[in-house]
DNA sequence: TCAATAAATCAACACGGTGTTCAATCTTTT
DNA sequence: AAAAGATTGAACACCGTGTTGATTTATTGA
């Protein structure tokens, strides 16, 4: 008596590792169902009962990753409640670098930056909150442009740190992204 | 006795003008030749005299737009031998707002992110350079991470900007961006 | 103005991926 | 072993693609 679907899960997962692998290759826009199911070893047929077209699949798989990464982000987050920017960059960043290979279809060159965004969000959230706290006087448009710069500045430095093949540790990386978000310019001297 | 090549000048436009209507309703993947032929008004073999596809056709515009884009930033860009990222960033806004029409399609939903930033890249490097002038004992990589991360963040300011219809002024973002910049957590206080 | 050249049009074509259907087969469940 | 669930295979019409060659229309320069 297994679960029930877990024959379903077995093709789903297997038409992902295709997706993942043709990813790897091109963009999304030149991958076809077809190859997809080859590649898979799968009947086209079986995808159009799962899947509306590739473009659905990925919207689905990057929905299941976003619960992932929520499941493993959210302990570390609701932690600590005294959430200031710095320590909640420390631990994305960790969680980026355990799930390297997810990252890469995602952030790659042929990856969906509004995915990076949607996730990254959550964080942003969490830290606007504690830091209306912190910073009682401070306008809350001012805040929330505040983090709307530092967010794109991490997900820019998670990009570069991915291109260049993630070779600095997370913790080198978000102490440079803590730095500069607290000291702006003064990072540099 | 017109511009040789004046006709051909005319269909692309009609056909640029298209594409970003379209590119205003639906994302570039689902736009096809025909659609965007019929919405020109352009015959389909007319298109492909120019074009390989639809993703070639916008690789050329938006490298039309580049060059645009250069030969209105660079006067401002090298008038200031002491080109600070403060300086920079408020006529790079300044350039987006007068140009925002054509904004709109490449930084809005259905954009090409890749654009924004190949073109902001320059900016990039320019103050890359003079930063390299004030802050010489600064390593070469922190001054190339410190850029990542604001280049990152102000395209993501950029693009709330655009998505909330343009309200601030060019200056009122730039001059929140500059203090980020300098003075990172301290903007708030 | 007229001939030469360049550009856009039109129709037709083969090709390939799409999305759907249905009967047949295989697998899990009870 | 029977029932329900999932995958397969083949066939189908459909539509956009990219190319071709002949024709018409516009532009250029003498």
């Amino acid at each position: 008596m297994k679960n029930p679907g877990h024959r379903v899960q077995a093709t789903k997962r297997l038409l992902r590792e295709a997706l993942t692998s043709l990813l790897a290759e091109k963009p999304l826009r030149s991958i076809t169902v077809k190859e997809l199911c080859e590649r898979a070893q799968i009947n086209r047929g079986t995808f159009y009962a799962h899947y509306a077209d590739v473009y659905d699949m990925l919207d689905q798989i990057e929905a299941d990753m976003e619960a992932d990464f929520y499941a493993a982000l959210e302990p570390v987050l609701s932690s600590a409640y005294d959430l200031t920017p710095p320590t909640a960059t420390a631990k994305v960043f960790q969680c980026l670098e355990m799930n390297a290979d997810l990252c890469r279809a995602t952030l790659g060159p042929h990856g969906d930056r509004e995915f990076a965004t949607r996730v990254i969000e959550t964080a942003k959230k969490r830290c606007e909150e504690s830091c209306v706290r912190f910073f009682p006087n401070a306008d809350k448009l001012q805040i929330e442009t505040y983090f709307t710069f530092i967010t794109g500045g991490c997900i820019a430095l998670m990009e570069r740190w991915l291109k260049d093949g993630m070779k600095e540790s997370s913790e080198m990386l978000a102490a440079a992204a803590e730095q500069i978000m607290e000291k702006g310019l003064g990072f540099l001297q």
